[in-house]
DNA sequence: GCCGTTTTCGGCCCGACTGTTTTCAGTCG
């Protein structure tokens, strides 16, 4: 193992070693103490002018991919703004971005093809953009718009409470053009002299700047914002007087990651539940609180909670509105126009103002002519046509239908519990069955077993099973995928255990040509039944890394090798996209825990989320079956 | 800037909340 091997392994180690919430932490504190450099978790250098190598892909061949393009598309639209263009002229980018962003394909085929302009809200101006920044990487029009504000300007925006027009009337009027510059004013009392500003408006935007400082304006992992928002919504349901309540946003989509948490209730007095958010445990300020709305700050990541109460009738109207996305509603507020319905927060009206009563969500879809769609699925990325044709799938898999878990590792490797404390974690929660699958002997940053430990493991996995005969520990690996594609245990060892599944955890600087070929022969050992986190990535710390993921699907489903959906929460690998590409192309699935300790059991929360966007039914994951039939599944391999 | 079995021009989602205002503008979702 080289130096930048060592790096990239200790990234895994630091996300096994910290439960989720702290990773972030963990790496500010460490940034802090300048042991860490910004973005990628490794070491500083080992002494006085020794260079290390970046872990981050090569950035050498320059591309733009969709995220690129949707953020230039708003930030064109943020500086059309400043500049004070028309609205609806704004909008039309920002709308763009959402359209680009959320593509299920790649962006290359269809700017070749010059089919930009068959997608909904791209035009011919929005279309010759993108085609600019695609082939050439930069785009002349975004040049010149930067090239009129100060680059910090675009900054500003992110602060809470001040939006475009606030920071257009900064800038011409107090020559403010960053975070500093805006701080400076405020202190000198510059800024409530300004028409439309006052002495709390310059006491918040100080606030606002300290918060941003910490938060960085960083979206949140889903796994780390739940418990807290489902806590949140069990202390809304308690509270006096509440009929239904529900999380909604992208929380209630889940999202990978998520801004903030939007919760909806229904009362016939609103006031003791907004009181109730306002004063849960773990609040840290109360932003603003109204007849119907209350938002708070939570202690905990400075998370923003949003509660809206309404009457029970508004109920269904209003959940399904602030469940989103913005792209799926624009769909249905269209479909619903053509039937002379208006579709609203407030409940959906006739054309002559009558109110049709809308008593739940699945009857918000009837009244439209289509099945109910699931939360995950409200993306508008295919859900409206198979809904309207009756096609969309009524069997997603569901957290109930999961029999055991997969991919647990225990002191025998990395993890923190005993096996007995796993399997009695897994027992707890109703789970039949846990596979064991330790790193194997290449992980040696992570206690990887040699092969003479396990038969000792063996004897004592025997010995649980008999002691918790309600949940069966089944003898597996997680063995490494090593840099020529070959399992890193002989096939005499391999052969013996009951499920193998394999992960690359080094060498992730290889391209896409060596990546593609490693996975590729790794698919083609027969003793491999299940591919661990088949892309490698950390959400919002590493990329995945290069890889011909179509390719490697379609050899998984000719050589009948199943894949991971791993549900630890800043992995989530595969992602939804590429399930959805899995399920049509006949991959088995699995969801998994990637427990490294007894509270990591509920990361399958995650993975059966991350399938369910993917469009996964309970037929295409392989642990909805009891035990026997799973391994049996498992090892029918082609 | 985009879009059209109402339209190639004239629409485009809108209400709550806050802080600034004496009736409203900006931000947010």
């Amino acid at each position: 193992m080289n130096l930048r091997d060592t790096h990239v392994a200790l990234a895994d180690f630091v996300t096994a070693h910290f439960p989720f919430g702290e990773i972030r932490r963990a790496q500010l504190d460490l940034r802090h103490r300048g042991l860490f450099s910004h973005n990628a978790v490794r070491p500083a250098p080992l002494f006085p002018g020794h260079y290390l190598p970046p872990v981050t892909p090569d950035v050498s061949q320059p591309s733009v991919d969709k995220a690129a393009v949707a953020q230039v598309l708003r930030d064109i639209a943020l500086l059309l703004q400043l500049q004070g263009e028309s609205g609806y002229r704004v909008r039309a980018y920002d709308m763009g971005a959402d359209r680009i962003a959320g593509l299920p394909q790649e962006l290359g085929p269809l700017v070749a093809e010059g089919r930009l302009e068959s997608l909904p809200g791209i035009g011919p101006a929005l279309a010759e953009k993108i085609s600019e920044l695609v082939t050439t990487g930069r785009l002349g029009y975004y040049e010149e718009l930067k090239a009129k504000f100060p680059a910090g300007l675009l900054e500003l925006v992110k602060l809470p409470d001040i939006g475009p027009k606030k920071v257009a009337v900064l800038w011409r009027e107090l020559d403010v053009g960053s975070v500093e510059d805006l701080e400076r004013a405020c202190r000198e009392g510059r800024v409530r002299q300004l028409r439309g500003f006052g002495e709390k408006s310059e006491a918040k935007i100080l606030e606002g700047i300290a918060v941003f400082r910490r938060a960085r304006g960083e979206r949140k992992l889903l796994g780390e914002v739940m418990p807290v928002a489902e806590a949140l919504l069990e202390q809304v349901k308690a509270s006096p007087g509440v009929v239904r309540a529900s999380l909604g946003g992208s929380v209630r989509r889940r999202a990978e990651t998520v801004a903030d948490v939007d919760i909806i209730a229904s009362a016939p007095d609103p006031g003791p539940v907004l009181d109730a958010l306002a004063n849960a445990p773990g609040v840290a300020t109360v932003l603003g609180k109204g007849g119907s709305k209350c938002s708070v700050r939570m202690i905990q990541g400075d998370l923003q909670v949003d509660l809206r109460v309404l009457p029970d009738e508004d109920y269904a109207t209003a959940l399904h509105h602030f469940t989103g996305s913005r792209a799926h509603h624009i769909r249905l507020r269209n479909l619903g126009h053509e039937r002379g319905l208006k579709i609203s927060e407030w409940g959906v009206h006739r054309e002559d103002g009558t109110k049709v009563t809308v008593s739940d969500e699945a009857a918000l879809y009837s009244l439209l002519d289509m099945q109910y769609v699931p939360p995950e699925l409200r993306e508008d990325n295919g859900e409206f046509e198979a809904a309207r044709e009756g096609t969309l799938p009524q069997d997603l898999v569901t957290l109930e239908d999961v029999q055991g878990a997969v991919h647990a590792h225990s002191t025998w490797s990395d993890g923190k519990h005993s096996l007995e404390e796993m399997a009695r974690a897994a027992q707890a929660l109703g789970l039949k069955y846990l596979t064991v699958t330790e790193h194997s002997q290449a992980a040696i940053y992570a206690g990887g077993m040699k092969v003479e430990d396990l038969k000792r493991q063996w004897d004592e996995i025997d010995r649980i099973n008999a002691a918790i005969p309600e949940v069966r520990l089944l003898k597996g690996i997680e063995v490494d995928i090593l840099e020529d594609g070959a399992l890193d245990y002989p096939d005499s060892v391999l052969e013996q255990l009951e499920l193998v599944i394999g992960s690359i955890h080094v060498r992730h600087g290889m391209d896409e040509e060596q990546m593609t070929r490693r996975l590729l022969t790794a698919l083609d050992n027969p003793h491999l039944h299940i591919l661990g986190h088949p892309t490698g990535r950390l959400i919002q710390n590493r990329e995945p890394y290069p890889v011909r993921m179509e390719e490697i699907l379609e050899r998984a489903a000719e050589r009948g090798v199943t894949i991971e959906v791993n549900g630890k929460p800043a992995r989530l690998d595969i992602k939804a996209e590429y399930v959805r590409q899995a399920v049509k192309l006949g991959v088995r699935l699995v969801v998994s825990c990637d427990a490294h300790r007894q509270e990591d059991l509920r990361n399958l929360a995650y993975a059966v989320a991350t399938a369910r966007r993917g469009w996964a039914r309970k037929s295409d994951v392989l642990n909805t079956l009891p035990a026997d039939r799973f391994l049996a599944a498992l090892r029918a391999r082609r």
